[in-house]
DNA sequence: CAGTGGTCTAGACCACTAT
DNA sequence: TAGTGGTCTAGACCACTGG
């Protein structure tokens, strides 16, 4: 892990040992400059990744301060690269439904860039939070990118299992969010009537060369569905 | 305007007048350095701006990309500071239900770091969109900060008239998004069936300075609301 | 006006991609 | 291995906050 990358691990780090609160200061830039060893655009650049990631927030002339959203239970929207983040002492189990290579829905080739004759993995998973149904999942995997997947690999968590396994790297994804109403299939699957409310979430997953390789679409159980993101103001520094 | 921003700004009117689309590659580095007549860190932090708005991607060893997300007729949750980005073509109106100074709820007090007893401005408006009811908002304005609203004023863009008008700087903001069932009350403002589905945003906005001052609580029209967030992976480059 | 963060430069060197 | 983006430095100077 590079310089800078390492001084945000070790501030983010600071700041939960010592149990630090949204508002509380951290040291000055000169002090972290000596602290870390490294010159000015370093501490910077790894302050901006945590004000990037929503840890801390920098006030010019007055000093750089925690950030921590108020309410727990929330899953982070943003924290991707596999859905849930662990939200501590929550148990989250998955259910495999189907899983198959197939051709991809005209929605999926679109949204992955290839044409209805290409193959792709289709895998269809319930999870569980709790115990408690939390969301249906349906996977397209661009099948020239994630190369082979089995049963063992979709009960745990693919995306681990593509970086690592497959090597693969992923960059960015575009993410779509709406309300609905439960189709009755999807409804079967959530132990919730025909017609309940849904939160559903459909992403677009890219290679960091931008192809996209992943596209999914997720129900969310509305009772058991709760997301947060942090913003930034893209000029608020103008 | 400082200089990486403006050349940001000149390189998305770049891209929006060439029409150019995802995965077409900019000028390299180099050039972009010469034409504009910069240091290379000035570009790159003018292309991390633009990456961080999901305007393009850059990769390492090949080159700058364009990046645009697929689908059309999207809100962008994070082009916050105002709700409605406009939309093409789309025609945002607003009603004003309710607006006066009262004692803010526990929920708000506590979103605004307020006591029970401090003064908010409270204001209820339902939002349109060609005509179709959208929205359904409440908002909670820390009287301190926010020391004057008036129903003209509350017609139109209220964070317009407090950036300019009051001078307030505003810096980030914690959005949490869940679905639920229409409350009954909810429902007639939006033309709908009581329990049907809606979409939930929840905002605490903050000035520059980490203090909160404006809770609001949106509630969406499921048919008309759609968002989309464009998302960076946090150590892709490690 | 002292303290603190933000911008910008010029240049050395590193790491990844594509051919 | 040539081309292209990423990291890091040292230092000058700017701009905002808050007493």
């Amino acid at each position: 892990m590079i310089k800078y990358q390492q001084i945000a691990a070790e501030i983010e780090k600071y700041i939960e040992e010592n149990a630090l609160q949204q508002g509380d200061k951290l040291p000055v830039l000169e002090a972290l400059m000596a602290h870390f060893n490294v010159s000015k655009s370093t501490i910077t650049k790894a302050l901006d990744l945590l004000e990037k990631k929503g840890a801390v927030f920098q006030v010019r002339g007055s000093g750089i301060f925690v950030r921590k959203q108020k309410r727990k239970g929330y899953m982070d929207l943003l924290s991707n690269q596999g859905f849930k983040k662990e939200l501590k002492g929550v148990q989250i189990t998955l259910k495999v439904i189907e899983l198959e290579v197939k051709k991809p829905t005209k929605e999926a080739a679109h949204s992955l860039n290839i044409g209805l004759d290409d193959d792709v993995y289709y895998v269809k998973r319930v999870r569980y939070m709790n115990g408690q149904t939390l969301c249906l999942e349906e996977s397209y995997y661009n099948k020239s990118v994630v190369t082979y997947l089995n049963k063992e690999i979709v009960s745990k968590s693919i995306f681990e299992y593509i970086q690592k396994g497959l090597g693969v790297k992923i960059g960015f994804s575009d993410v779509y969010l709406y309300a609905g109403k439960l189709k009755q299939e999807e409804a079967k699957h959530l132990c919730l009537d025909s017609e309940a409310p849904a939160f559903y979430v459909e992403t677009i997953f890219h290679l960091t060369n931008g192809q996209p390789f992943d596209f999914s679409k997720v129900a969310y159980h509305y009772e058991q569905s709760q997301f947060f993101v942090q913003t930034n103001s893209y000029f608020s520094k103008s």
